[in-house]
DNA sequence: TGGTGATGCGACAACTAATGTCGCGTTATT
DNA sequence: AATAACGCGACATTAGTTGTCGCATCACCA
């Protein structure tokens, strides 16, 4: 890829190279990186290319406070090189929109150059039109959108970097049950995000179990000295599988039959709880024959008993156990809460 | 931004008026582009550029079947210009967990050379550690995941073309009801993409009522020569909380008051249900108090019987019947069941 | 606080690359 | 079959790029 002999190509690198705006880099830095990648120039040279082309035909600064001057990119700066296409500007609108609710807003902000570098490209594009777009384009969220807990930026940057890096970081967490800020060393071992909630797991050192610490309780974060260890026999899917966020789930699908109401079925046909669904009509009614391979998990659960009354499950017996305890429960609070209140 | 007189400026706009891959521009095309911009160049120098320069540097190719040469990119090509950070990537990759759930997968597809970038950034960094990011960072998705309904590329191409610069389209449609295919010419106004399914809102040419068609149930679709005509008074937002999407949502916030158990204490703690959402301990027992101003919608509703056992509503009124009557209906539903089975 | 090595920058000559033009052969178009 | 459009090699001209040197300034260390 690299000739040694080529200014474009060579000022390409060099735009590869200057980080965006949090992040910085010193001239001799970038000279050294540079040489790695097969361009050997004169320092002068780099100088002449930053303070004259780049830093004038591009949004990059320069912090001239001390010596070796660092270089970054204008915070907001987006530059795809093959340039965003219409459906794709469109399409990281509709992924902005669900993303919002699903992820902490710091983490959407990561990515916030490329939903306004897609915005931009639409905005241009009607600017004689007028077509606003921003009014023609909606995501409606799959259940119920809880609002994601903040996390601060630089612990998502700390943390993700330790993840990624197999280094260690040395936190303050505000534990769940104690309310009180603790110091510890952490080996990360993965991140799961669930809900609008994000987790670190990791094992503090010296120990050996593996814990969960909700990245918005992390209240500082740094990197660490201390060598990083790896959990042995780690597998975040079995772990997750194993129950360790409310998500239990079966070793094997199971066969779930139901009868289903025929919003529902619609709702099924177009987008199917699984590869192996089949529905067919009932005679004499409004309802529907279900079955489907499905995860023996909580969230298929959940979703039943969303369902309500429109879905009246046959199979596996197991659910339909807990869908009608579930409902005499509930319907045990209410009678209570109408006592309650007529007592009064 | 464009000085005419600049070598580097003039590669980077040609790079970005070149197409990915099933685009395609024509030699002479580009030339009027570039003059547009303010570089008035030799056509010579364009295909030096082009054919010794750029297809050297680049991954792009030419299509030189037919004489007017038509140039692009690969199909997979990426290029940030400041370069992706670690937590960048790192996010990237969680979005895209995310989205193959919510997004058809032509859709995604259109944003995997971001993915793709993201995912080679991280494999590299890892190229000596292997430390095998991808077995450390998962999402769950918030409530079932269903199949997303697939679409054609060309479709959605064609579809989000069409609603962006206010052009007609015709379609092929498989209506839900008839099960038959018919050719509409459609006015799009607007898209929203519900739980795995993205609808098409537009009138049919000749009509003024509004109609939803879903993408996938959409078998053809090419731009048609029909004027544009707007949809007087369109609101979006207006449109889905009356109500189109089953989500009606009342005109204003609700007071939602409630007994919780500890399991949702500590989630709602965590992600909460709006920004008003109090919680504190009632006495004597695992149970708490939650109040919170939330929107009057069915969402909210089904998060509510999501919850089970474990919520106990007390406001609003309206609210507390919806379950208990939903209870009692599955409860009706299962002992209708259990007298089946005995009875055979 | 003074010395030493880095760094930034102006200037300049040698070098390299980029540009427009012309001519020729080939390819669409009618 | 004729004509216009396009791609491409060659070449002289022009413009830009590169390394080097010298000097001023700044960071760092004893």
């Amino acid at each position: 890829m690299s000739d040694a002999r080529d200014t474009l190509f060579r000022y390409l690198t060099m735009l590869q190279l200057i980080p965006r705006f949090p992040g910085r880099i010193a001239t001799p830095v970038l000279k050294e990186k540079l040489a790695e990648r097969g361009f050997k120039i004169d320092t002068r040279s780099l100088q002449r290319d930053l303070s004259q082309k780049l830093s004038t035909q591009f949004p990059i600064g320069c912090d001239d406070s001390q010596k070796p001057y660092r270089w970054y990119f204008d915070r907001d700066f987006q530059c795809q090189l093959p340039a965003l296409d219409v459906p794709s500007a469109l399409t990281l609108v509709l992924a902005e929109e669900y993303l919002k609710g699903l992820l902490p807003p710091v983490v959407v902000g990561q990515l916030s150059p490329h939903f306004t570098d897609a915005r931009r490209l639409l905005d241009e594009m009607n600017a004689n039109g007028l077509s606003q777009w921003a009014r023609k384009v909606r995501a409606i969220p799959n259940g119920k959108a809880l609002i994601p807990a903040e996390i601060d930026e630089s612990t998502w940057q700390t943390i993700s970097e330790a993840l990624l890096e197999q280094k260690t970081v040395d936190v303050v967490y505000l534990s769940r049950s104690s309310e009180t800020e603790k110091p510890f060393t952490l080996h990360p071992q993965g991140i799961v995000s669930r809900h609008s909630a994000t987790y670190l797991l990791a094992h503090v050192n010296g120990f050996e179990d593996l814990r969960q610490f909700a990245l918005h309780r992390i209240k500082q974060a740094t990197l660490s000295q201390h060598p990083w260890q790896a959990q042995p026999d780690f597998d975040i899917d079995r772990y997750i599988q194993g129950g360790a966020f409310g998500y239990r789930q079966g070793p094997s699908d199971v066969t779930l039959e139901a009868e289903i109401a025929k919003p529902v079925a619609w709702l099924l046909q177009e987008t199917p709880l699984s590869e192996t669904q089949t529905i067919e009509a009932l005679p004499d009614s409004n309802w529907y024959r279900l079955t489907a391979q499905v995860p023996d998990d909580q969230q298929t659960l959940w979703w039943l008993m969303g369902m309500g009354a429109n879905v009246k499950v046959t199979a596996p017996a197991t659910w339909r156990e807990a869908l009608k305890k579930s409902a005499e429960q509930v319907l045990a609070h209410y009678q209570d809460t109408t006592l309650t209140y007529e007592t009064h």
